[in-house]
RNA sequence: GCGGCAUUAGCUCAGCUGGAUAGAGCGUUUGACUACGAAUCAAAAGGUCGUAGGUUCGAAUCCUACAUGCCGCACCA
């Protein structure tokens, strides 16, 4: 409709131009847009005010010679001139009402456009480190990249979900010898004090409480072990509870045959099969969030040597250097990226010999280039002063503007409005998985999804898992099933035989064929769709400006205009107030339309559209 | 010191590339089912858009300075 308008326009200045009514000049936009009072039409154009100087007219005196110079359109009731020079276009009822129409034609492929061009863009995003479970930010980047990577499909972008493994770092080994203490303290305690294991779990665990409450170390003597654990790791030690129950299970396994094999061995064992279980935890923890991943792309492969002897990094390092931009400096590999605008050079090999994490990331840019066009890396904004150095990679290895990171601002937990103390010392940290057992993944993703992704999330556990409508997910969700619900009755089927036969078949029966909706004329009726008719640019937009979260908006405004449509128009005839069947159907349809809408939206936030609730 | 984000109603936040009288939810007050899902709807009250300048037909939106809060500024990952 805007393209139409637009066409419309620019026929009526080429005319009044050609008639003399105005003088020659460009116009480079229209400016057709919605206007935010709907007295004002369904569209506007601002186009007499931005053309104004160009003109050397006044605004309203262009906008009533276009006006006057508009050809006749079925679809357009009438035009006014408004304000300084608004040009408004009032359409037809038929016009308005034949978004209801549409939507039931195209279902889930209502709304799609071509924003993105087919172009191929990587989406990359939780990257959590296997070395232990998800924390609650990393629940919001899953939210965020997944549903950016779901509005972004459905604007025509190809995606691709990508999740970097960052196991290849010192962080593996110091996980490893976490690992392999607990495994022996349990095995010692296990032995010494005849004690089964989970008697010696139970040690251990309260030995670590203690040691949280102990804050000022004035009684050692009640833990000993977390003492002995520090201490033989100096002090570069995971702490956290979970490291205790990996070691268990590993004693659960293979019982005590690791203690007799050298310490480099079983640290390594530990390591890679602690490893796989933290990746495990990780892949079904985003799986119960409905947040899946195409390539899981492991930083070791970028040290893996190939035929010709060289690795990854390496063949990075070479291309920067043949390019000028590597040098050594008292004893260290540095990357010159003062000359593409950082503050400052960054090392890439250590004095020590050892790389930095700077150094895979170097490698791992650029291996991305070679299988997409466009990348954004969903970051936390604890990160944010790492962008600069990977856009001067990035602008260095030859793709200036193709690299894009999204910062995602921290999740602040509360419980009934007190802030949830997150320490590591006492181990009081809430992780993701166990924020979506205990409030449900559709509530916790509707939450995490529903702020500006450069907004901080104050997320109330208990006010999230109220299921009432101070929660908006169930406020939308609510109107779906109660749409779904008329439908099963009409077309006389439970809701058992409902979810069979799915809700459009079940529409089909409830509505019939060629419902009139020229007869929707009431103004809840009208809202509805306009509404509608708002979808396709919303989800490009927020394609666009990588969004999201306005998709939440527009969810409650739609199910808050069907709410108060249902109260003011009667759907469906019952005893003592009879109702026109045909105007019962038309209505019909308009429910069955904003169900659809409904559903789509719900889908590409990633949550779920129960048919009852 | 440098950089990023934030600052809009009592609270939590929308406000898209500058557009018409700045919006929503919650909370407060008051109403609405012998009709289809009341997990609903309707109405009222509530704002010098952090401050001060600037840009123009027009600024919550763009520019500059300042203030306050959060987060970064490693040869850590």
């Amino acid at each position: 409709m805007p393209e139409k308008i637009e066409n419309l326009v620019r026929q009526a200045l080429a005319a009044a131009q050609e008639a003399g009514a105005l003088p020659p000049f460009e116009l480079d936009d229209c400016g057709i847009e919605r206007p935010a009072d709907t007295d004002h039409g369904e569209w506007t154009s601002t186009c007499a005010l931005r053309s104004a100087k160009l003109a050397h007219t006044a605004p309203r005196a262009i906008a009533q010679a276009i006006a006057d110079h508009l050809p006749a359109d079925p679809a357009i009731d009438r035009v006014e001139i408004a304000g300084p020079g608004f040009i408004n276009f009032y359409l037809s009822v038929a016009a308005k009402n034949a978004v209801f129409a549409q939507v039931r034609a195209e279902g889930f492929d209502f709304a799609r456009s071509n924003v993105g061009a087919g172009q191929l863009c990587q989406v990359e995003f939780v990257s959590a480190n296997p070395v232990g479970p998800m924390h609650v930010g990393h629940g919001r980047w899953a939210a965020l990249g997944d549903s950016l990577c779901r509005v972004m499909e459905h604007a025509g972008y190809r995606i691709e979900r990508e999740f970097y493994i960052n196991d290849h770092g010192s962080q593996m080994d110091v996980f490893g010898r976490s690992l392999s203490v607990r495994y022996l303290q349990l095995i010692a305690l296990m032995r010494e004090r005849g004690i089964d294991l989970a008697a010696a779990h139970a040690v251990l665990e309260e030995d670590r409480g203690n040691y949280a409450d102990d804050e000022d170390g004035a009684h050692p003597e009640l833990h000993p072990f977390q003492d002995a654990f520090n201490e033989t790791l100096g002090g570069n030690a995971y702490g956290g509870g979970y490291i205790i129950d990996e070691a268990a299970h590993i004693v659960e396994v293979d019982g005590d045959r690791w203690e007799s094999v050298p310490e480099e061995e079983r640290v390594a064992a530990f390591r890679e099969s602690g490893y796989r279980r933290m990746l495990e935890d990780i892949r079904t923890t985003c799986a119960d969030a409905n947040c899946t991943f195409d390539v899981w792309f492991s930083e070791r492969t970028l040290y893996e040597r190939d035929e010709t002897g060289t690795n990854a990094v390496e063949r990075a390092f070479e291309a920067l250097r043949e390019m000028g931009y590597l040098y050594e400096r008292e004893g260290a590999l540095w990357f010159r990226s003062t000359d593409l605008g950082d503050d400052k050079d960054r090392v890439l090999v250590k004095a020590n010999g050892e790389y930095t994490y700077f150094a895979s990331d170097v490698a791992y840019h650029w291996n991305k280039f070679q299988r997409v066009e466009h990348v954004i890396d969903i970051w936390g904004a604890d990160h944010h002063g790492y962008i600069k150095r990977v856009e001067c990679v990035c602008d260095a290895l030859g793709y200036p503007g193709r690299f894009e990171v999204l910062l995602g601002q921290l999740v602040n937990l509360l419980r009934s409005g007190k802030p949830v103390r997150m320490s590591k010392r006492r181990g009081t940290m809430i992780t993701f998985r166990e924020l979506l057992d205990e409030v449900g993944a559709d509530a916790t993703r509707y939450t995490l999804i529903r702020r500006s992704s450069n907004q901080m999330i104050d997320f109330d556990i208990d006010a999230v898992k109220e299921r009432s409508n101070d929660n908006p997910v169930y406020y939308v969700q609510y109107a779906h099933a109660r749409i779904c619900s008329i439908l099963r009755r009409v077309a006389g089927v439970t809701a058992d035989q409902a979810e069979a036969l799915g809700m459009d078949e079940v529409a089909r029966r409830a509505v019939g064929a060629d419902a009139d909706l020229a007869l929707l004329t009431d103004s809840t009726e009208l809202a509805l769709a306009r509404k509608l008719g708002e979808l396709t640019e919303l989800i490009a937009s927020c394609a666009r400006d990588r969004a999201p979260f306005r998709l939440t908006h527009y969810a409650e405004e739609l199910a808050g205009l069907f709410h108060a449509f249902y109260h003011d128009c009667q759907v469906l005839p019952s005893e003592g107030r009879p109702l026109d069947a045909e105007l019962s159907r038309a209505r019909l349809a308009a429910c069955d339309a904003v169900r659809i809408a409904l559903a789509l939206v719900l889908s590409l936030v990633g949550v779920s559209a129960p048919q009852q609730m």
